[in-house]
DNA sequence: ACCTGAACACCGTTCAAGT
DNA sequence: ACCTGAACACCGTTCAAGT
């Protein structure tokens, strides 16, 4: 907060005309980052989805921890978790689709969190470097695609699209 | 370190005679959390470590960020995820033992982390309590049982044992 | 050996008062 | 409508000085 009101070349107390405290602040800055990213997030491919996800956080620093906190204070907020749901949970009932998105969610997040926790150490020299990039990603879509085949798989969509296998049924009930 | 002083009744700098930081105690703690808990954590069944994990974990505030910070702080130190890595990558490679224990146990604490911060908010009337506790474990179930599942399943122990049907490729290079 | 006192550089938030 | 000033109740950490 006072970070944020520095930069705005304005005092702390002012930012709380504006915003009624700093979650609600959170919720704003977390759907800017996934929304607003250079990369957008895909919503056909769930593990794509998870790269993209990953790929949005990584070049903002805390970010995980962010959509953590929202996820928990806000749930069903942010879009592309939302999306997995429905991505994953295509033909499933609708607490299984939950649980199913929830399982790469806290992946995906778990994973990004500690990998920008241990960026924060790095960058405070608390821990010294020992960091492969490369290496990093492969671990993370080791564990995607990990999950993915534990979990029921969805539609196997390919060119059958073509006659409407899926019953794509049930839009939630708001 | 502020609250703990008072407890101790004791000045907030006194502290600092017997540790060098908040983190150098965070350390402590976490492992005190795990290995003293109540419920001793399964060293055979990954399944059931996971449960141990949460069952340990969820009785203490917020510890389940302590031990992921502790695991980015200092890989290695706490003993059941690296009892994880043995059990789940028991005839693997072993980055891919390393990759597949971190798969568990980032959605183990991601899952429980989400439950805690949640109860927090709960505590403190910012958000209204609409848990179920018997569902919340029916859910990490199934993530858990989901992740096992897509996993390299490690030696099942009975007769399968008998044909080494995984190629168990390359080792890679360190 | 162990602790106090006091400071340093921080937090998020509130609220009367100004313009 | 938007902000300041000033306070309130907090942080983790350091370090001379006490016993």
């Amino acid at each position: 907060m006072r970070h944020l009101a520095q930069r705005l070349g304005v005092q702390p107390g002012a930012l709380y005309y504006h915003v009624a405290s700093k979650q609600d602040l959170l919720v704003g800055v977390a759907e800017h980052i996934l929304n607003d990213s250079p990369t957008a997030i895909s919503a056909n491919d769930p593990t794509q989805a998870a790269l993209d996800i990953r790929a949005a956080l990584l070049p903002i620093r805390d970010s995980a921890d962010v959509i953590s906190f929202v996820n928990a204070f806000r749930p069903d907020t942010l879009i592309p978790f939302h999306a997995l749901e429905q991505l994953l949970g295509a033909q499933l009932p609708a607490q299984q689709a939950r649980w199913a998105a929830q399982t790469l969610t806290h992946y995906v997040l778990g994973f990004v969190a500690q990998e920008q926790n241990q960026a924060e150490l790095i960058r405070a020299r608390i821990i010294t470097d020992t960091t492969d990039c490369a290496a990093s990603e492969e671990a993370f879509r080791y564990g995607v695609e990990a999950i993915l085949r534990g979990l029921p798989s969805p539609v196997q969509d390919s060119e059958s699209s073509l006659f409407p296998s899926t019953p794509t049924r049930s839009r939630p009930a708001e």
